[in-house]
DNA sequence: GACAAGATACCGACCGGTTGGTATGTTATT
DNA sequence: AATAACATACCAACCGGTCGGTATCTTGTC
């Protein structure tokens, strides 16, 4: 089998400059919007090249959903919020370094599944079901943590840690809706402030202890 | 000047078919991947009629996010979560009607501009402004509710009530891609849940009265 | 109220460019 | 010499948009 880590080709091989390419294109253009033609010329491959990688444009799509998922699942694992130990400071950490993430521009911090799946939800099943492993699967890193800080106070509130979880991955994917009609990050910015804020809200006792 | 309420031309006019097949379309598809072909098939109008009515897909990408602002606020104008005297209990309602507003499948209950917007946001201002003034015009009907809830609690908190509003946008925008991931209405409901059980405890004094 | 004149609504064939995809090379690595 | 990794040339279908034309409705004038 071909080892991922063998010397360095002295420049990226073709298809993880596709993969890039794509990354960014998609989250500017969204997917449909993204031509085959306009990812080779952006990665500096021809089209044979690109149908050497991918039997298809939704095979490319599939591809890049997994890839980003890798590239978020090393960021994340990598950041310093897990250190924290107290669960529920791992979980405000965790949202206070995605208010960190907000910089740049709209499509350098916005969410390439959360774009792709709103145009392919229903038309490719398979790129679909690769956005959903992605944000799923991202979402189950924060379950743990949640569960956590729950057993630590004795709750059993009518909640799931893992409705919560997912219901940080939709404030993220709203805000970034939101950044992208209004132009800026401040409004994503604003409403992380305000999930925050529930978090707090939700593992602070209403009376004092 | 001709009549908008003449005697009825027997059927709806081509303009008004194509916006209601935009809207279906969109929802389902996506912009960019919404052919102005098909939207003219599904209006049972041809390309004449279309360009005709419209200078281009882009000029129908704004006049169906107009159409989209018009339907929705009468929707929610005629919703009778406005009779209740409490602002807090209109804001809960507010939240309640769209979690009763999840039914059918996911494209009659997702937003079309928050689609829309994703793909259009870099490469049509346009129709992204146009996305821009339905989200942030129904935000705004939402903030007056909650600035009364603030004043009547005498609440002076770090966050604004226009905030607050566009929190409950990216909660609501945010939930429909949950839902498009992950195939069903009951993330997203499981979500607006969260947002309600937030604006109940942001609004009740940590201390009983 | 008859009638010319113009505006509006709509049709469907057509156009040049682009689309995703293929067939067939050529080159580099093992 | 196999095989993977590319490049070149090409295609049929489709894309948004244009065009000349027609039917209908409105309006002004006598």
């Amino acid at each position: 089998m071909p080892s991922e880590m063998s010397e360095a080709p002295a420049r990226k091989d073709a298809r993880a400059r596709l993969l890039d390419a794509a990354v960014m294109a998609i989250r500017t253009r969204g997917y449909s919007a993204t031509t085959v033609d306009m990812l080779c010329a952006a990665a500096g491959v021809t089209k044979g090249a690109f149908f050497h990688h991918f039997r298809s444009k939704d095979d490319l799509g599939v591809a890049v959903a997994d890839h980003w998922s890798e590239m978020t699942g090393a960021i994340f694992a990598g950041a310093p919020y897990h250190d924290a130990p107290d669960p529920l400071a791992r979980i405000l950490g965790y949202v206070a370094f995605r208010k960190a993430l907000l910089d740049g521009g709209i499509a350098d911090f916005t969410c390439l599944v959360g774009t792709m799946v709103q145009e392919t939800y229903e038309t490719s099943p398979a790129i679909r079901d690769a956005c959903e492993r992605s944000i799923g699967g991202h979402a189950a890193t924060l379950e743990a943590d949640i569960a956590a800080a729950m057993a630590e106070r004795g709750m059993a509130p009518g909640w799931t840690a893992r409705s919560l979880a997912l219901h940080t991955q939709a404030v993220i994917q709203g805000a970034f809706v939101l950044a992208k009609a209004g132009g800026g990050a401040e409004v994503a910015a604003e409403s992380l402030d305000h999930l925050a804020r529930y978090l707090e809200l939700l593992f602070t006792p209403p009376k004092g202890d």
